[in-house]
DNA sequence: CTACAACCTCAAGCGTGGTTGAGGTAAAGA
DNA sequence: TCTTTACCTCAACCACGCTTGAGGTTGTAG
């Protein structure tokens, strides 16, 4: 059994379609040599990183920053501790400040249950700006509510 | 002060693009009827209903789900303390769905830092499709990783 | 040595969530 | 009344994250 893995093999140990394979290779994700005959070959951590790749994008973070932050551990071969602490630390982060987020919602909706209200001032679903706004994908304009005397 | 809302007033006061409540009336989230002239006018009630948009898309829900939500909310006047129950309790659900499972990554990432280890039997971050594999947004497909004998 | 599965590239397409722009109409203030 | 701003529709376009298909090549099992 090679060392090496072939991109129907990679497709199937990490569960993703061959086409989302080069999709990566052509976002720069994952890297592949070619045979003599032109097909991609990949070394075995190619399934670590694919296994990053998914967490992320499981999380929601656009493959972009996925990119960025996998280009900070060294392809070929088995990422350094201290590469991976890095890693490690800077998702840990980011998923810690969507948790953040969402609890609070989630805790705030639960206060709205029944209420109904909806204020300008008191209710949290009418106030959603402070919270996230950040987040979400796609162009999506950077929203300021103007100062809002809305009474219901 | 008109009762009515215009479509720009709705879009000052929810921090939308009018574009966005074209798009999102043409999706059948939001209501308007017309004035002689053809325009938009809007009842009150449209602030509401743009506030749970707005926390849905937020949270990354897709907004054929939000406009399933909101169906439950009756338009053109303000919801019942009943309606409003049955809605945040569906939402609330589907918030501590995601922080539990973000959650569980974000605990298992901390395990991991310094780790590097990705064994498939052990490693978190090799086994991450028992955790989220069905969230996510557009046509992804559904993985089912192969039975994976893969030994680091 | 042949057949069939697996691979290749490149272009186009899809679903989501909108924005942008052209070409024209309505409404409100001076 | 006139002018300016806000509004209208419709079609096209954008970014993301892929998939699909056409047309052709490689590799391996029998």
């Amino acid at each position: 059994m090679s060392r090496e893995l072939t991109v129907g093999q990679v497709a199937e140990r990490s569960g993703l379609a061959v086409s989302a394979l080069h999709f990566y290779e052509r976002k720069g994700l994952i890297r592949s040599h070619r045979t003599a005959g032109n097909q991609r070959r990949y070394d075995r951590d190619v399934l670590r990183r694919l296994a990053i790749v998914r967490m992320g994008t499981e999380l929601g973070i656009p493959l972009a920053e996925v990119a960025e932050a996998l280009s900070q551990v060294p392809v070929g071969h088995t990422p350094s501790a201290e590469d991976w602490r890095r890693m490690s630390e800077l998702w840990h982060d980011k998923l810690n400040r969507r948790i953040v987020l969402m609890t609070r919602m989630r805790d705030e909706l639960n206060g709205c249950i029944g209420c109904g209200c909806l204020s300008t001032t008191s209710c949290p679903l009418m106030n959603i700006d402070d919270h996230l706004r950040s987040e979400g994908s796609g162009p999506r304009r950077l929203m300021r509510a103007g100062e809002d005397t809305y009474q219901s």
